[in-house]
DNA sequence: CTACGAGTTTGAGCGCGCTCTAAGTCAAGA
DNA sequence: TCTTGACTTAGAGCGCGCTCAAACTCGTAG
């Protein structure tokens, strides 16, 4: 698979392909006799793996780290580990402070739905008053 | 009350409030007769909630189209409820997407664990076997 | 044979959100 | 009076994560 093709297939686009595996976030791909990087399939799981890494916040120098620990293989498994359980509860920290913004803008969203009711209200009673007036006076617009 | 004063009180540095105003994200202050910034307590109740958009990711620019809103008062609640609206409906989805990383990060650490588990057992029947040696060979380390 | 399109490299540039510097003003305390 | 330190401004600089530009090389289709 050439780099054009990756690209397709993944999330990323062919710059920022080639910008990975220069800062050895991707591994250095077989070239072709032509130079050109020649990818196998098994590629889209390492990026796609990247891209939940992304999503949850992790900077790129951890992610790095976390590439590098599994570029030494077997014997770094363990920190590997820590690295991921440290991130999993900063994530876990992160959605729950998510939550507790998500009530506040519920709230505020609320408060602006009750404005609302209040003036919806208030134009139904001046309808109803032009309706039924109550004094002697002729219904108006201002 | 002081900009130091106002920094301690709030998450934001000196720095970072002067640089609020003039973007427009904070209101023009009031300033003494020697020109300092004199704050009103009440403006902590805004930074905080500018803290809860930008704590879900809304950006700057986004913040400002609020303020601005805000600023202009009465007769812009229908479009500020609807942006923050906006804004809920995409804090939830990411919230979700976090949601969903996070299973897939327990997957991938309890991949680690089990690997980790039968290291453990591979130990302890090592040990088991150097206590109870089945063949008439001692035991050895290599 | 030539033109095209997809790839290569190195390095510059960009948008975001601050963060800091430099040079100056001012008020209060020793 | 002098010093200290908190403030003022305009503008430069920074860290992050890309994103693009320039100049070049190939392989293939017409």
């Amino acid at each position: 698979m050439k780099i054009g093709e990756l690209a397709k297939r993944s999330v990323l686009t062919a710059h920022t392909i080639r910008y990975y595996e220069r800062i050895g976030l991707l591994p250095y791909a077989d070239r072709d006799r032509s130079s050109r990087r020649d990818y196998d399939g098994s590629i889209l799981v390492w990026i796609e793996f990247l891209g939940r890494l992304k999503t949850t916040g992790m900077p790129i120098r951890d992610m790095l780290l976390y590439a590098d620990l599994r570029d030494r293989g077997s014997g770094t498994e363990a920190e590997r580990r820590a690295l991921l359980e440290r991130h999993r509860e900063s994530v876990r920290a992160h959605v729950d402070e998510l939550n507790a913004c998500l009530l506040v803008l519920d709230t505020k969203i609320g408060g602006y739905a009750e404005t609302e009711q209040r003036m919806k209200d208030y134009d139904a009673t001046l309808a109803e008053r032009r309706r039924k007036p109550v004094g002697a006076r002729s219904p108006r617009t201002r």
